[in-house]
DNA sequence: AGCACGCCGACT
DNA sequence: GTCGGCGTGCTC
């Protein structure tokens, strides 16, 4: 609610807002004498709590909501957003007054509602989601304005020119302005004879200009030529009405250059656009392709982003001048300026779910800011999630289909090889049938792939004497070998330690067997096959940053490598138009688990790894090796119909009352004593709701029962699609107490079942 | 998130 | 006897 009780300038909400609005509001803000009656205000901190602190405000201090203020909270002075009346349920007494307002524009209202929003969907505390918006602290206050050295207006001529000098006035002659230091390292001369100068005018400072971490795209640079379905969908999208659109198409049908004609609509009506991406590594290519559109980089928000060009950026958004950000999850949570656009590329990667802290689904809460904010939205896959098909089919979402691969190249098609009949020898994973593929690929110089989505050598070690298994001593899980760093790793919670030289349980040497195959140990037999073939492993244990990602794909690309074997990593974004053959080792491996996205997910990472072939004239060609061809998902891969697919999969949901058809809430109890977590556990079950269309199940060991040391118990709240599990939660949850390090985790919608 | 308070081990 | 380890709990 707007507290605002007196503004001083009106006049100032259509320029700067940060100047001219808010100095005109400090003036006369504080130091005043007038005994007006104090208000009482509520502001919410940055910190994990669920309401915000009432705080006194002088009468005559103009405050309203969205507001940067610093408060004092115990013994120190802490920076909040100002974000309604005071609650009123903290005796007067112990209030404590606002200390001061940032001269700085207040966080946008759709900010400060979208938080709101968030918070009261996830279970959150209020503070954790504005912690996301505040990420950037430092960006409040001032930057430090460095000064540097440019011609001053004496005449040289008039003034007593030493060598020295007439060195630095050529220098500057002609360069942009350094600071002192630097201007004089690249003279040769010291400090002191440009302090003179500057006294003589023979120089004057001026304020070195911020180097800017992003362009401004333009709408109206060339765009490229885009077929006619391309040009409809294109259309379609630049009407930007509020509401959200999925655009369908396989890779390479031109769904980037299909939105970026959304961007460039936006970009003309003078509005910003947030392009969210599921992992920052796609974007070396996308940003070729962005600037290529617009002339000029758009401002990149991640987690890696740090110092100066973080700041800047994030001022940038708020003031509006980043027009166009690309980002990961957080960059949902910047204050925008006046954002018109928002679009979620690949909008049914997992990546987009945000696992610790608020844990939240980017897309679904991009889908929420939007309707805020009354702007479109734009949901871009190849593979859409269920849940959005769902909303498609169910008229509450538009959609556009681009179905031609553009370029007129053919879709890969897919095959299965039976491991129960096409067995691979022992010790290897390579059946016969994909074994004479691979050479055959080879044999006419195209490239070929091999999938496995599993780090490390082997995903278990154990004893042939005892039998014993390396486990990893905080979580139920095995450690895995990882021969590329010599080191048994915990993929759960980043444990390591060195190959033990003997068993720890029978201390007998040489004994350790591995089990299964891991990608380095596929690339072990790939090489033993095809010595002769230039091999290249692509794991994210080879594959450092995106830097290096970028060198690798274009050795790829430009064929200095013949057989490339890889994760995941190369699911994603690059194609390579002369691999012509993939074979993925192992199909079933995502289907373990019980997961409830299982078969959607193998689905879509299967298509995503086949789209890597065949991009140019040459078809691709793809097998799968799997334990049960029967099985639906298989058979829609090798049928490619993925719309059936879809259809039974949501059918299945329908029956199951699982979503999008119904609502689940994991809650996830955790704690280091595992008696404590058990008694707590059979209290929350007593207490838990039960009435129709609720069903509670657990408590039940979550799946990694034991994770970086703390115990976990999970129960799984599921409701009828019309009863909102936050309140069911609300009611149960109502005066629990977790005494100790007791703690209850909440994961609306939940998609990891670990 | 800090920063205190508090209750048990090795230092001046 | 105190310094200090980090577990627990509060901050309007």
């Amino acid at each position: 609610m707007p507290t605002e009780t007196k503004r001083a300038d009106s006049a100032a909400a259509a320029g700067d807002p940060a100047s001219q609005d808010n100095a005109a509001r400090d003036s006369g803000a504080r130091n005043s004498t007038a005994a007006a009656a104090e208000q009482i205000l509520g502001v919410l901190l940055p910190l994990a709590l669920f309401q915000p602190y009432d705080y006194l405000v002088p009468g005559d201090f103009a405050l309203r909501r969205g507001d940067f203020v610093t408060v004092p909270l115990g013994r120190r002075l802490v920076t909040g957003v100002v974000w309604g009346e005071g609650a009123g349920d903290v005796p007067r007494e112990k209030l404590k007054a606002v200390a001061q307002r940032l001269p700085v524009a207040p966080l946008p209202a759709i900010t400060c509602d979208f938080i709101d929003w968030v918070a009261q969907y996830c279970m959150a505390p209020l503070g954790a989601v504005l912690r996301m918006a505040m990420s950037v602290p430092e960006a409040l206050q001032p930057e430090r304005q460095q000064k540097a050295w440019a011609p001053g207006d004496a005449d040289p001529a008039s003034r007593k020119l030493t060598p020295q000098r007439a060195k630095v006035l050529q220098f500057v002659a002609d360069q942009p302005p350094l600071p002192a230091t630097e201007l004089a390292r690249a003279t040769g001369v010291t400090t002191a004879v440009i302090a003179a100068m500057g006294k003589l005018g023979l120089l004057k400072q001026v304020p070195l200009p911020l180097p800017r971490p992003y362009g401004r795209p333009d709408a109206d640079a060339a765009g490229p030529n885009l077929s006619s379905a391309q040009a409809d969908a294109a259309a379609a999208l630049a009407r930007l009405q509020p509401g959200v659109t999925l655009i369908d198409g396989v890779t390479g049908s031109g769904k980037t250059e299909v939105y970026f004609e959304a961007i460039a609509a936006t970009l003309r009506a003078g509005r910003q656009v947030l392009v969210l991406v599921p992992e920052i590594a796609l974007t070396p290519q996308w940003l070729t392709r962005f600037e290529a559109r617009f002339g000029a980089p758009p401002a990149q928000w991640h987690s890696e982003l740090t110092g100066l060009a973080r700041r800047l950026t994030w001022r940038g958004v708020h003031d509006g001048s980043a027009r166009v950000v690309v980002g990961a999850r957080s960059a949902l949570f910047l204050p925008y300026r006046d954002l018109g656009l928002i679009i979620v590329d690949e909008e049914h990667e997992s990546a987009f779910k945000q696992e610790d802290g608020v844990i939240y689904q980017a897309r679904d809460m991009a889908v929420v800011r939007g309707h805020l904010a009354k702007i479109p939205v734009i949901l871009a896959s190849a593979t859409p999630s269920l849940e959005t098909m769902v909303n498609v089919e169910g008229g509450r979402y538009g959609a556009v289909h681009l179905p031609a691969r553009h370029g007129g190249a053919q879709l890969p098609e897919i095959g299965l090889i039976d491991l129960r009949v096409d067995k691979p020898p022992r010790q290897s994973w390579i059946a016969p049938s994909l074994r004479a593929e691979l050479a055959a690929t080879l044999a006419t110089g195209d490239q070929a792939l091999l999938f496995l989505n599993r780090r490390g050598y082997a995903p278990l070690t154990l004893c042939r004497t005892c039998g014993h298994r390396l486990q990893c001593p905080r979580c139920t899980a095995w450690l895995v070998e990882h021969r590329f760093h010599q080191k048994l790793m915990c993929h759960h919670c980043g444990f390591e330690q060195m190959m033990p030289p003997s068993c720890p349980a029978c201390l007998s040497e040489g004994s350790f067997a591995a089990c299964g195959p891991g990608v380095e140990r596929l690339a072990e037999e790939a090489a033993a096959l095809f010595p002769e073939a230039r091999r290249l492993v692509l794991t994210s244990d080879t594959v450092t940053g995106p830097a290096r990602a970028d060198q690798l794909m274009k050795m790829v690309a430009a064929r200095e490598v013949d057989l490339v074997i890889g994760t995941q990593i190369i699911a994603k974004g690059h194609n390579f138009p002369h691999l012509t053959l993939v074979g993925v080792v192992d199909a079933d491996l995502g289907l373990h688990g019980g997961d409830l996205r299982a078969a959607e997910r193998t689905f879509q990472l299967m298509s995503q790894v086949a789209g890597r072939a065949g991009r140019g004239m040459k078809p691709g060609h793809v097998l799968l090796q799997t334990h049960d061809p029967d099985r639906h998902v298989m058979q829609a891969l090798k049928s490619g119909d993925r719309d059936a697919f879809m259809a039974a999969e949501a059918e299945d949901r329908r029956a199951a009352g699982m979503p999008p058809f119904g609502r689940l809430a994991a809650l996830i109890l955790s704690g280091r004593d595992e008696a404590a977590v058990q008694q707590k556990a059979r209290e929350l079950a007593r207490a838990a709701p039960h009435r129709a269309g609720i069903t509670v199940l657990g408590p039940a060991p979550a799946p990694l029962a034991l994770l970086r040391g703390r115990h976990r118990l999970r129960f799984l709240l599921k409701t009828r699609r019309e009863i909102a599990p936050q309140g069911v939660l609300r009611h149960w949850l109502r005066g629990q107490k977790f005494p100790g390090d007791l703690r209850l985790q909440i994961d609306i919608d939940p998609y990891s079942f670990m």
